[in-house]
DNA sequence: CGGAATCCTGCCTGATACTG
DNA sequence: CAGTATCAGGCAGGATTCCG
């Protein structure tokens, strides 16, 4: 997602001196894909084909402005296929490409172990947090 | 990462009607996870134990600001440790809990999909941009 | 060295209106 | 239905400065 401006600057800025990870591309897809809105979308396509405002629904707290983006940037990347049906009112339908399913099986493996260790880290807060 | 004040609400005011993903406390956790900076870091003391500083170099392009705010929600998430040594410029370590390596584990999943499929999302926005 | 505090830019959200 | 367009406002995030 664009939401690296001015860092790109920084990054070309440091280049010079550290390519470490900074000029690798990996590292740039890797900005891209841990982005909220793309786990979010990916994991909810993870059930199969589905309409714009299904997946809306689904992650019910984006905007149409994040989603309609996000889901560009996606097809973009070739993760995901849009696909316009002519019906009266016209209908939309997004679905993981090969390429897609394949970061779809990983990023499950983030979503077990959010569902998985949910409770580990919840009792981390609690005794990091000031006990009134 | 703190992104989400009016969300929240919206998230709230539709958990009537949907409570799928939206009121999961698993999905505030995947929101959490799925971040750029969390990623990195993570990513970045699979090594080992590393210093304030030598994070911030492999992990040209974050501000110091991000870099003390992502590392002090994950120390209250429980997935790193901060030692503070006493020398006499202070000397602060950063290492992964148990919980933290076993998340880097699935990270690494994410990583090493980007490095592999890379040069595919490069094509596939190669052949959606309009050629000139 | 490792931050904390400050200011400031600009993206994201939220709301609304308008196409096809 | 599935957007696109626009505008206001808030807050994330960058740059800079200062402190233990």
């Amino acid at each position: 997602m664009p939401t690296m401006t001015a860092a790109q600057k920084r990054v070309h800025a440091k280049a010079e001196f550290d390519a470490y990870l900074a000029a690798c591309p990996s590292r740039l897809l890797l900005d891209r894909i841990s982005d909220k809105w793309v786990t979010l979308v990916i994991c909810s396509l993870e059930d199969g084909p589905q309409r714009f405002s299904e997946v809306s629904r689904r992650l019910a707290g984006v905007s149409q402005k994040m989603l309609t983006q996000t889901l560009r940037t996606l097809e973009r990347d070739g993760l995901l296929t849009r696909t316009v049906t002519p019906t009266v009112p016209v209908t939309v339908t997004y679905e993981l490409t090969e390429l897609g399913r394949s970061l779809q099986e990983v990023m499950a493996g983030l979503k077990v172990w959010a569902e998985t260790h949910m409770e580990s880290v919840l009792a981390a807060r609690a005794s990091y947090d000031p006990q009134p």
